[in-house]
DNA sequence: ATAATTGGTTTGTATTAAAAACTGGTTTTT
DNA sequence: AAAAACCAGTTTTTAATACAAACCAATTAT
């Protein structure tokens, strides 16, 4: 009779949610209701690539939502958080919880 | 005049803290005063390989102790969280919080 | 004797975070 | 009017690493 596993609670912790860069974006996604591609790169002070590839990760998982627009002549990208991603990112919280002191 | 970044908090979280699996044998060391391989093994449901690689970097870090013995003929490791690694996991928890909502 | 188990370590692979290089334009300088 | 510099990103490359498979050495069971 084999036994079974009760403590995996590192296999309930999403891995789009859980890279510090994505943590911070979504943090910053939550409480803003609409930000832009430069505000990011600003704020968080990553390099464009860097950005534009955690940015693709949130938007194939869903989380966030990408508006492409022209401003006069240039082109403006900006973003907000999806119904789903704000879900996520809760429930993110709720299962890393478990991994913290006390 | 360039303007600083403030808003960077994604770079004090400690990588080495930061794994899943990490977090769960720091959370497991810090209420037990000491665990073995297999207990970890088990409680996890990792690999033999995962385990061990993980329980390196924990080591290198200077995060957990290894202490290796014989009980009779059989090898037994078994491990303790250093002072350091205490510290560690409470600083990666303090930065934590500022990404979580609210 | 041989097979299976224990207690790990070493090696290989696939993913991915990050930076660099590139693209398609626009604005500024000369 | 060209050229240089800049803007707003995307695509490509690289280096690190989580994870599993394979291995190893000794012990216990059949």
């Amino acid at each position: 009779m084999s036994s079974k596993q009760v403590n995996q609670i590192h296999n309930s912790i999403n891995r789009v949610v859980h890279e510090p860069v994505r943590l911070a974006i979504l943090k910053i996604l939550t409480s803003a209701k609409e930000v832009d591609f430069n505000f990011l790169l600003t704020t968080l002070g990553l390099t464009k690539g860097n950005l534009a590839t955690h940015i693709s990760k949130l938007e194939m998982a869903g989380f966030i939502e990408v508006k492409k627009e022209f401003r006069g002549k240039i082109p403006h990208t900006s973003y907000r958080i999806t119904r789903t991603g704000r879900h996520q990112f809760q429930k993110y919280w709720k299962n890393m919880k478990a991994l913290a002191p006390e």
